[in-house]
DNA sequence: AATGAATGAGTGTTCATTCAT
DNA sequence: GATGAATGAACACTCATTCAT
């Protein structure tokens, strides 16, 4: 029974495979070092059928963006769980510190893509990664807004470089610990401004 | 007289011209993106006469970075005329707000290098964008150790962190303003670490 | 009432629409240019289901210059309708000066695909497109041999070249007055022919 | 010593090679289905090596077009060396009759390509087609004008289209006496205007 | 009878690199 | 030292045709 999927199903399904492999792939050896063939091998579809599902290679970066976008919402909503603001930013801040061998390896995925794609000269794709950065300075502005402090904007730009800022050295020299150690001394900032706040 | 230019020293120019227009034209359009007839092209070469130079286009990209790491030793080195290592520190920061045009047009010259090289198998470029960012590092504890403060390298880290960070986020959202903001807060926490040091 | 159409007649129906939309489009973008998605979209036919009408696309082609060859032969039995055989032959040419636009545009549908079959190595299709030619100068002799001209399969020749011709010239120059006043020679040389004959 | 051609001769040499393959091989499998492969086999140049000479597939379209105005060219050139313009027009009827084998498996080399081109939504290279017909029309014209004849333009097309829809009949019937007739009675007309003229 | 999905061979084009002179 | 020309291995993308249901 729960093997006769529908054919609706399985063509639904092979998009989000393909899409799920190219933000994979795409992250290992950005943008232009992946050939569709590198895609479609890691999706496990014939590369004739990517043209099914995605028109252009930009499409499928399109995809992986809006992969790693869905990502990151279930994980602010999963943040949005715990009841205090200061604490889903900290709790953010331990996951990123988690993730650090990945960071270390291949950096922030959003953030790699987002310098690749600024390179070009149409201005429509990085248009598209600039959105993803922005749903996450979107989300820590919410939570600086509801702590009460001023300018939760400019707080939300700080937040999120240092995590870029972070995750680039972290792979520019291959040294994990760099975000354990900047993830802590974010933490610790983030738990300075309630002093200053009041 | 000034016709008569030796060989020698007319192919030392050209060798120069190349690696800067290297490092520019690769600022600019990424490593991947950019062919060799458009570096030969910007630095009046005829392609064929580039492989002279430069055995490989890695090696052209090589180029590239250390004519970045000359830039920053120069700047260092200015930097350096100040008597306080934390003025020093102030002025670079100073200074790359003062390209914010630039940083939000293409991003750090060397962040976004090392971000590219870091995508690729072999690990020997990235090592040596790591390397020019690994310079800076250097400085700047350097600056710390010298402010007798505590922790020098992981405070150059958290300093060049910055830096990138803020570079990235200005790049990503078209936005020079962010080096100004961000900028004016590194230089305050600058600023803020003498008072932790007495 | 009217929805009930039996399989049957929807069935082919579906194949008229395709065959139909064939001959419209190929006419237009020439048969190398046209996909058989153009023609099943123009023909609003899902692109899977063609394959059920026509094995091939060469059959679709076939089927275009069926539906042209029957075109034609609702003219000629139109103009069959007139008493005198010259006056037959100088209504269509009538006939063909009044789509002089079309004429200009896409040129002769007939003359067009053959030029076009007749590159192919094969020497199928192109028979097919000399076919109906053949049956243009067939019923033109026909009319010849009614008026007791000499040589009326010669005088055909000379009288579909002529607008074989025009057409080409017209379409190729975008200039649809060239049908008007060709015609008008036409036209005249069919009078002129009654004269030489007595 | 005739060996030791100049790499400048050779480059423009296999220039020349490509663009009379791209002629000779478009008029034979017609614009889309000859591959550049195909005519670079038919040059003997690497197929890398083609776009050293020739940007794109058009561009060889385009060269082949200006080979065939080139050849048209050096026939009426050769052609205005006999003293009287009728004689002149009659002489290119008779060089169209000789090559009567080569219409009816190929068609005009040009004409053929109009059509094709024609197809084209851009309208570029069908202009590049029409050039080339128009260069055949302005010296028809030259020729009755100086016979003093009245709208040698109107003749001139008169006398193209008639070449044209001749091809097109014997190409497509595959019947080189086609072309045999109707020069016949191309020529006849050719006589015929002296005396209207009179 | 109908159709969304699958497939793979083929096409134009790019480009780093090499070569002949 | 210098350079125009040569080369071939990719790569993105297209499309007729087939298949499973």
């Amino acid at each position: 029974m729960t093997d006769s999927v529908k054919p609706r199903a399985r063509g639904a399904d092979k998009r989000r495979r393909l899409a799920a492999a190219a933000a994979q792939v795409l992250h290992e050896q950005g943008v232009e070092r992946t050939t569709l063939a590198d895609i479609a091998r890691a999706a496990d579809v014939p590369v004739g059928n990517v043209y099914y599902y995605f028109k252009t290679k930009d499409e499928l970066v399109r995809a992986a963006l809006s992969e790693h976008s869905t990502r990151l919402d279930e994980i602010t909503a999963g943040l949005d769980e715990l009841p205090d603001p200061r604490e889903r930013l900290k709790a953010l801040v331990a996951a990123w510190v988690e993730r650090r061998e990945v960071a270390a390896r291949l950096g922030c995925p959003t953030g790699t893509l987002a310098v690749e794609l600024d390179k070009r000269a149409d201005g429509v794709l990085d248009a598209a990664a600039a959105a993803v950065i922005r749903r996450l300075l979107d989300w820590a502005a919410d939570q600086f807004r509801a702590l009460a402090l001023p300018d939760p904007d400019a707080l939300a730009v700080t937040f999120v470089s240092a995590y870029q800022g972070m995750s680039l050295l972290a792979n520019a020299l291959r040294d994990p610990e760099i975000m354990t150690r900047e993830g802590a001394r974010l933490t610790a900032w983030l738990d300075s401004l309630e002093a200053r706040a009041g």
